[in-house]
DNA sequence: ACACAATGTAACATTTAGTATACATAGTGT
DNA sequence: ACACTATGTATACTAAATGTTACATTGTGT
């Protein structure tokens, strides 16, 4: 698949609504810290169960955390 | 990651509430019919990406489309 | 100044999602 | 019987997500 239009706000959420270091969010998440780096720095877009699961972190629907910018509905 | 919680309600929503053939479905997201047929068949869910785009030819929040059958919320 | 915790980065390995191609089966229409 | 369309299956391949390890940076407390 081409290059992500998905953007998120894991590191405000981790932030603001919770206090949450990336090591703590990668634990209760069951991932690895390098994960939720490259997450949250936006270098590739998470797996569907690891959105799911980030979401359920922070008790928000998953549109609330991961947000798809959709280039083209209108397909080539 | 491990085995995925995840179903899905592609193959009733493709029936049901739209008259869609795989291929066309496939053409939509932009995906081959094997992709299509690999999540119907539950053989492995969609990136995060590719769920946002199925989800929105049918016109629905993500969530009404695949769902998280979580496992652990309390993590071991 | 030092230790420590949180974060960023980078190379490489493994696993999983998605492609390409090909063939099989079941249903429908002629 | 034949052609055609939609679907299922299989194998081999590529690409993307995640893991592993290791080191650098920045801020805080003592």
């Amino acid at each position: 698949m081409g290059q992500s239009h998905i953007s998120n706000n894991v590191r405000n959420l981790r932030f603001n609504h919770h206090e949450m270091t990336q090591q703590q969010l990668a634990d209760q998440v069951g991932v690895t810290r390098q994960t939720i780096v490259a997450i949250e720095k936006g270098k590739y877009s998470p797996s569907l169960e690891l959105a799911f699961r980030i979401a359920r972190v922070f008790k928000l629907p998953l549109e609330d955390v991961f947000t798809y910018e959709g280039a083209d509905s209108t397909n080539k």
